[in-house]
DNA sequence: AGCACA
């Protein structure tokens, strides 16, 4: 299949080469100083990718790429951008197109220095932040009232309507890159990695205040993930605290965060306060992040084995005859170290329904596992 | 650490 051919190791050679894992906003001029010595550059495209940090650079020939391609292979020394290293195959198409990219719906009308988003209770609100007036003034009139194309949102998120206005602000001040707020004016500015991976913790307003929005579902990050969290876990550790109405486990930036959907918010912050740090397992295993998600309802698959949606008939059936993860609770499962994990699963001594009436964690014997 | 476009 050719999608996959991108993953072998054998590649056949263009004269573009695809660089990735490069450092925030690397520019173009840092990709010439690390190519320039291999072959005449011909062109290049930054910011590819959806974290923006991979970039192709292609040579005048397709012997030049394959020079640097094969230098890099067999060097001591990697590849590095401002101390990082940096991973070069060929790309596995054979030149650069240069189309001119909406893909910042905002850029199409002039550069745009920054950016900054916020919850508002009329909704999702961002300040975004031309070089002057007419700029501005282009982009509000071109885009108000339009909404976004629908191949620039993630999946599962539907249209989204701009109504734009002018702000009272005329240089906003961004404290760090993350997901919600951009400086494009300063390649240099610290990265929020938390923010980055969308944990939405509490990170600053526009007005440089905190805001953490409440809501009836939570994102869960999973850490020290040494066993598997499956669903069905996650809907027993969740259920203490309620009716867990919908869960999506997926993978982000390398790491396991999963949303649990009740069905309103006090529920979710009981939970929220009740399980904020714990582990699922003794040990520190898979200690529970929790933040309130900006969803509001989840759009999950009713039945895999990454999602539930439990609000759906006829499920339990499903659940008794297909979850492996089920019926391997009760008996022997690959991955689980040995018997006494499983039997601490098992034995509700962990975050199974807490026998304290208080509704506290349940914690009772294992003091100093919880953390 | 993994491929642009619509």
């Amino acid at each position: 299949m050719a999608s996959s051919s991108q993953f072998r190791y054998t590649q056949t050679p263009s004269k573009v080469v695809h660089l990735r894992n490069l450092p925030w906003e690397c520019v173009e001029e840092e990709l010439i100083d690390l190519c320039k010595r291999f072959g005449k550059i011909v062109n290049t495209k930054t910011n590819v990718g959806a974290n923006r940090n991979q970039a192709f650079v292609e040579f005048g020939d397709v012997n030049q790429a394959i020079s640097m391609v094969s230098y890099y292979a067999s060097s001591s020394e990697p590849a590095q951008i401002r101390g990082k290293t940096v991973y070069i195959q060929y790309s596995n198409r054979h030149e650069i197109v240069n189309n001119q990219s909406p893909g910042e719906v905002f850029s199409a009308y002039g550069f745009v220095h920054k950016i900054a988003t916020f919850e508002k209770a009329a909704g999702f609100q961002a300040l975004v932040q031309f070089t002057d007036v007419d700029t501005a003034l282009a982009a509000r009139t071109a885009l108000d009232g339009r909404s976004i194309p629908k191949y620039l949102l993630p999946e599962h998120v539907g249209s989204c309507n701009l109504r734009m206005s002018y702000s009272a602000h005329t240089d906003l001040n961004i404290k760090f890159q993350s997901h919600r707020s951009r400086d494009y004016t300063n390649p240099y500015l610290p990265v929020n990695q938390t923010a980055m991976d969308g944990s939405m913790q509490p990170a600053l307003g526009a007005d440089g205040k905190r805001v953490e929005t409440q809501s009836n579902v939570l994102l869960a990050l999973i850490e020290n993930m040494q066993y598997a969290v499956t669903v069905d876990v996650l809907h027993t550790v969740f259920s203490a605290y309620g009716t867990v109405q919908k869960i999506a486990i997926f993978e982000k930036n390398g790491s396991t965060q999963a949303l649990i959907q009740y069905s309103d918010i006090s529920t979710a912050t009981m939970a929220k306060e009740a399980l904020e740090g714990h582990c699922i397992y003794d040990g520190g295993y898979c200690k529970l992040r929790l933040t309130y998600s900006r969803h509001t309802d989840l759009n999950v698959k009713a039945f895999s084995d990454k999602s539930r949606d439990y609000t759906l008939p006829d499920l339990s059936q499903l659940v008794g005859q297909k979850v492996p993860g089920v019926a391997a609770a009760s008996g022997p499962t690959d991955g689980w170290p040995n018997g006494q994990v499983q039997t601490q699963y098992m034995g509700s001594s962990y975050m199974y329904p807490p026998a304290d009436p208080t509704g506290a964690p349940p914690s009772s014997g294992h003091p100093p596992h919880y953390g």
